[in-house]
DNA sequence: TTGTACGCGTTATCAG
DNA sequence: CTGATAACGCGTACAA
C-alpha cells in the first residue's frame, strides 16, 4: 500500500486491469492497441494523475527530452542584451509544443569551459543551441566537434569545421544602412564599429566599407565594444578626427544612443546636421530623442529556426550549413 | 566489448579493479574509502572520461538536480525586461557551483497553465523559482500549493497561503523617489503608475500616495502598463489634466523615457520645469537625454537569494515568508 | 573498508 | 493485440 510519490506505470496497469507494457503502449501512442483498452487505460491514468517518470524513461531510451541553451561566456551583457531575449522567446515558443525542455547552461566564470563541455558530453541533453558572440580561443571549436546535435546562433569565429548556424545577414544589413544614408544625400559617412572578435562587429564593418568604397568615399571608423560607454568614447574620437561627418552608421542601438548624446553635446542636430542609423531595433531605439532609424533583426524567427534545427538534427537530419536571414530598415527620426 | 556511449560505473570499476559500489562511493565523496582506492578510482575515471548518468542517478535518488525557473505568463515582455535579465544572472551564478541545472519553463500561450503545473507535479525538478508579475486568476495559488520547494520573485498577488518570496521594497523605493522630488522643492508632483494587478504597480503607487498625502499635497495619477506606448498615453493624459506639474515619479524607466519625450514635445524642460524620477535603473536610464534619475533594484542579489532559498528548501529548510531588500536612489540628470 | 544484491520506473524484445 | 521479462546505470542496505 505504498502510495507515496507519483503513481507508476504499475499502479495504472493494476487499476486498468492490464499489464505495464500495455499502459506503456498507450502512453506512447502505439497504434496497435484496442480502442477499448486505450480508453480503460486512459481512464486509469486520469484517475491516478499519472505522469511518466522522465528519469526512468531517459534511462532506457537514452534520450533526455531536453535541449540546452548554452551561453559559453561569463559576459553578463548577454542577458541584458535584447538579442538574447528575442531569441529566447523564439526558442521557447518552438520548443513548447514539443516534449522537450530547455536547460539553461551558462559559463559562470571565465575559464570554466570544461564544466560546460563535460555536461554536454555527459549525455544530459539531446542537443544544444549555442549563443555565442565572441571569439573564444578554442572553446567554440570544441563545442562544434561535440558528438551531439548542435547549432550556433551565429557563424562562430575561428571554427573551421562545417557547423549549422542561424544568423542575420550582417553585411547586407550594414549595406542597407549606409546606402540609405547615401540616398539621403550624405557623403561624409562614418561608422562606429563593434569589436572585431564578434561576427556582428566584423560583418557590419565590412558592409560599411563595401558601400563607402563603392561610392568612392573615404572611410571614417572608430571602434566601440557594444556598450554605451564604449560607444561614447568612440563617438568622441570619431567626431574629433572627422568634425564634418554628415552621416553615421553605428553597429548597435546601444552605442547609437551614446552617439546621439555626444552629438547633442557638440551642438550638432540629428538628423539635420548628422543623420544616424543604428542596428538591432531594440527598445532603446524608441526611447531616444530623436527616435532611432535602425536595422531590425527578426530575432524571434531566428530563435525559432535555431530550435527547429536542433530538433531536426536530433531527429537524424544532417544540417551543417549556415542559414542567413534578412534584416529590415526601420525608418524613424534620426535619419 | 560494448563501449558505445559514455562509460559506466561498471567500466570504471573494472579498470580500477574495484567494485561498482566503491566507484559510486568515490564519485559521491563518501568519507570511508581508503585514499589509495580513491586515487585508483579517480585515475580510472579520468582515463575513461566517466560522467555519472543523471537519469540513472535520478531514478534511484529521486532527485533530479535541477530547478525550474518558471515564467507563468505568455507575456513576451518578461524577457525583454531588464528585470528578468538581472535576476537570471543572479540565479545562474548561484546555481552554477551546485550540481543543479536550471530548467526554463515558460507558459507559451495564455491558458496553458496546466502544462506547467503538470510538469512541476511530475517530479521533473527538485524545486522551482516563479517569476511572476501579474495577478493570474488562481494559477499562482495553485503553484504556491504545489508539494514542491517553491519561491516567488515577488509577493504573489491573490495568494492567501504563506509563501517564500524575494522582493524589493517597492513602497519604500517609491517613497524615496517622491521624497527626493520634495527635497528639490517640487510641490506639484504627479505619478505614472503601473497596472494594479502587479505588486510593482500597486506598491509603487502606494509609496507615492503616502508621501504626497503626508506632505499635504494633492495627487495626480495616470496609469500606464509598463510599456513605452502606455507610458506615453499616460503622460499625455497626466499633463493634459495637470499642466502645472513640476515633479514626476514614473513607476518604470521605460515609461519614464516616454514621459521625457512627451515633455520635450510640450516644450517643458527636464529637470528645470519638471523633475523626473524613474524606477529600475535599466540600461535605458542612461540612454535618454537627459539621463534618468531613478531607483535601482539589486537584481542580481535578488536572483541569488531566490536560488539560495530554493536550494535551502530542497535541503529541507522551512521558509515561507517574504524577504525584502532595499532600493537605492541613483541621481543623474533628470531630477 | 569493500563487495553483493536488489530496486528505482520505463521501454523493448519476445512469445503467445 | 497483449503479457512476461530483460535491460538501462546507479545508490545503498546488508553482509563480509
Amino acid at each position: 500500500m505504498k502510495e507515496s510519490g507519483s503513481p507508476t506505470l504499475e499502479q495504472v496497469a493494476a487499476l486498468a486491469g492490464v499489464s505495464r507494457a500495455t499502459v506503456s503502449r498507450v502512453v506512447n501512442r502505439s497504434p496497435k492497441v484496442l480502442p477499448d483498452t486505450v480508453a480503460a487505460v486512459e481512464r486509469a491514468i486520469g484517475q491516478l494523475g499519472y505522469v511518466p517518470n522522465r528519469a526512468a524513461r531517459a534511462l532506457v531510451t537514452r534520450r533526455t527530452d531536453s535541449v540546452a541553451l548554452v551561453v559559453p561566456e561569463p559576459d553578463s551583457r548577454v542577458f541584458s542584451d535584447p538579442f538574447f531575449a528575442g531569441m529566447l522567446r523564439g526558442v521557447s515558443r518552438t520548443l513548447a509544443p514539443t516534449s522537450s525542455q530547455l536547460v539553461l547552461l551558462i559559463e559562470p566564470a571565465e575559464g570554466d569551459d570544461q564544466r560546460l563541455l563535460r555536461y554536454l558530453r555527459g549525455g544530459h541533453v539531446d542537443g544544444a543551441i549555442i549563443i555565442s558572440h565572441h571569439w573564444r580561443d578554442n572553446v567554440l571549436q570544441e563545442l562544434a566537434q561535440l558528438p551531439l546535435p548542435i547549432v550556433f546562433s551565429a557563424r562562430p569565429l575561428g571554427v573551421d569545421v562545417p557547423v549549422a548556424s542561424v544568423d542575420v545577414d550582417n553585411v547586407a544589413g550594414a549595406r542597407t544602412a549606409v546606402e540609405y544614408l547615401l540616398s539621403l544625400g550624405r557623403r561624409k559617412i562614418g561608422t562606429i564599429a563593434g569589436p572585431l572578435d564578434m561576427t556582428a562587429g566584423l560583418d557590419r564593418l565590412t558592409g560599411y566599407k563595401e558601400v563607402v568604397s563603392e561610392a568612392g568615399l573615404t572611410e571614417a571608423v572608430a571602434y566601440g565594444d557594444f556598450t554605451a560607454d564604449g560607444g561614447e568614447a568612440a563617438a568622441q574620437q570619431l567626431f574629433d578626427q572627422h568634425p564634418d561627418l554628415d552621416g553615421l552608421f553605428v553597429a548597435s542601438d546601444l552605442m547609437a544612443t551614446a552617439a546621439l548624446r555626444v552629438l547633442s553635446q557638440r551642438g550638432r542636430r540629428v538628423p539635420q546636421d548628422v543623420a544616424v542609423v543604428g542596428f538591432d531595433d531594440s527598445v532603446m531605439a524608441t526611447t531616444t530623442t530623436p527616435k532611432l532609424t535602425t536595422i531590425r533583426q527578426p530575432l524571434e524567427k531566428l530563435g525559432a529556426r535555431l530550435a527547429e534545427i536542433v530538433l531536426a538534427k536530433i531527429g537524424g537530419a544532417e544540417l551543417t550549413s549556415p542559414e542567413i536571414y534578412d534584416t529590415e530598415l526601420i525608418i524613424r527620426d534620426s535619419a
